[in-house]
DNA sequence: TCAAAAGTGTTCGATATACACCCATGC
DNA sequence: GCATGGGTGTATATCGAACACTTTTGA
C-alpha cells in the first residue's frame, strides 16, 4: 500500500433531465475538442472553486446554463475510481480547459430537472448545448455514461420524497396525458389511463383549469396546473 | 470569486449501526485527545490513500474495526462545506494524526451495519471503540453529528431496496419480537405484534427453527433465521 | 362518417389495520 | 395462581389493477 494520501481536485457533474412528448432527455454540452476521441459530448460540470462547497458549484453550473438562480438539485453520488482519468484524451482536455495539472479527479454527481422548452445559454467554454434522449446517449468522457445510468435510479427516489420536483419537467399548464407520459418515462412502465385520471383527481395540489387544448384534431384535453400553496400546506401536516 | 480550484484531501467516515434490545447504536471511536475540546468521540474514518477509491477506503476502515473482509456498506452523501474544518482543535488533531498539513477536507459518508455482539478490534490510532445509543450521541468533531442524522434517513431507504441488510443487525437466530423491535427502532413507530407476525409468516426467506428460548420466565419464543438462498432466488425473479 | 384521443365507473383481489383472547413458563 | 410476554384469527377499510364504452373535434 502506497502510504501517500490522495490529494485531488474535485468536480461536480450535473445530470439535467428534460421531458418532451414521451421521453426523457439529458442536457449535454459539446466541448471544444482537442485531438479526436469522438467523445465530444459530456455532462455539464466544473471543478469546485476554493471558497465553494459542492452545492454552490453545482448551482453555479446550472445557473450558467439556464439562468435560473435557485434550481432544484440533488447530490446523489460521488465517483472516485482512480480509473476515471484513465483516458489521456480526457485528461488532456481537462488540463487544457482548467490550466491545471490534473492527475486524479473525483466528481460529485448532481441531479436536476429543467423544462426542455427553456432557452439555454451557451457557456463560453462549450461549443453547444444539446438535449439528447436518455436512451440514445453517445459515448461520453470519464464515467459520464455510468453517472447518467445511476441517476435514473435516483430520480424515482427523488420524486417519491418530493413529488413537486416532477413539475419542473412540465410546462405550467399540462394535460393529464402529458403527466402520465412523464410517469411512464420515469418508471419505464405503462399506467392505465383511467386509473391514472382517478388518482390525479384525488391529489389536491393538481388543479383543473378552465382551459382546453386548441386546434387539436380530436377532443380537446383539459389543462391542469400544480398548486404550490396547497402542496406546501399538505407537506407540513405530514 | 477566488479563481483557485479546490485541491484537497478526501476522507471517508463510516456510520456503523448496531442494534440491541430496542435501540439503535452507533459505533464511535475515542481519539487520543490533544488539547481538550471535549469532543473525543467521533465516527471511525480515514483519509483516502492514493491508489484507493472511496469504497476501498471505507472497507478498510470497517475491516480494521470488525475484522470482516467484505462488509455491506453504502455510500450515502459527500460533505463538502468549507466550514467543516472551522474548529482548530479538529484540524490540529487531523494534522497530528496524519502528519499532513490540512487546510480543507471533504468527506464521503458511508453507512454500514454490524452485530453489536461482535468482538471489535481497537485500532492503534484510537484509545477505545464504543457503541453509543443513536439518540444520545455526544457532541462530535467536524460535522459528524450531522452525518449521523442524515444517515438515519438513509438506512430506511437501504432496507427497502435490500431487506437482507437488516439481518446484519440481528443475531443468526432471532425471535419475531426482536425483529419487530428492530423495525420499530428504524422506523421510529410501533407495529402491531399480531399483524407483524402474520407478515413474517408470509416472507419465505424467514425460516422458523425448532429452537425456542431457554430460561425465560414466560412462554418461550421461537427462533427464526434468515435464509439467503431463498432470498436470492426471489430477488432474481424480480 | 371516420380517425384519434379524452373522459368516465365498477368490480375484484390484495394488502394493511384494528382488535381480544388463550398459551406456556418461572416464580 | 399470577405475572409476563408469546402466539393466533377475524372483520373492515383502503388501495391498486383490470376492464369497455361514449364524447368531442378536425379532416
Amino acid at each position: 500500500m502506497d502510504l501517500a494520501f490522495m490529494k485531488t481536485h474535485v468536480s461536480v457533474d450535473c445530470v439535467i433531465f428534460g421531458f418532451d412528448k414521451d421521453q426523457l432527455y439529458v442536457l449535454l454540452v459539446r466541448r471544444n475538442t482537442l485531438g479526436d476521441s469522438g467523445k465530444s459530448l459530456k455532462l455539464p460540470g466544473s471543478l469546485i472553486y476554493q471558497p465553494e462547497d459542492a452545492n454552490e458549484a453545482a448551482s453555479r453550473v446550472l445557473n450558467e446554463l439556464t439562468g435560473i438562480r435557485k434550481m432544484k438539485l440533488k447530490q446523489f453520488k460521488t465517483f472516485t475510481s482512480p480509473m476515471r482519468t484513465a483516458d489521456n484524451d480526457d485528461v488532456n482536455w481537462l488540463e487544457y480547459e482548467y490550466h491545471n495539472k490534473i492527475d486524479r479527479l473525483i466528481t460529485i454527481a448532481y441531479l436536476s430537472l429543467c423544462k426542455i422548452t427553456r432557452k439555454l445559454n451557451v457557456v463560453s467554454k462549450y461549443a453547444t448545448v444539446e438535449w439528447r434522449p436518455v436512451n440514445q446517449l453517445p459515448k461520453m468522457p470519464f464515467d459520464h455514461n455510468q453517472i447518467v445510468e445511476e441517476s435514473l435510479r435516483e430520480i424515482r427516489n427523488w420524486v417519491e420524497y418530493e413529488p413537486d420536483t416532477l413539475f419542473e419537467l412540465l410546462p405550467a399548464k399540462f394535460t393529464i396525458t402529458e403527466f402520465r407520459l412523464l410517469y411512464e418515462a420515469i418508471y419505464n412502465r405503462n399506467y392505465d389511463a383511467r386509473n391514472f385520471h382517478k388518482k390525479m383527481a384525488q391529489i389536491k395540489f393538481i388543479l383543473p383549469l378552465d382551459e382546453y387544448q386548441q386546434n387539436v384534431k380530436h377532443r380537446a384535453a383539459r389543462y391542469y396546473k400544480f398548486d404550490r400553496v396547497t402542496y406546501n400546506k399538505q407537506r407540513i401536516g405530514m
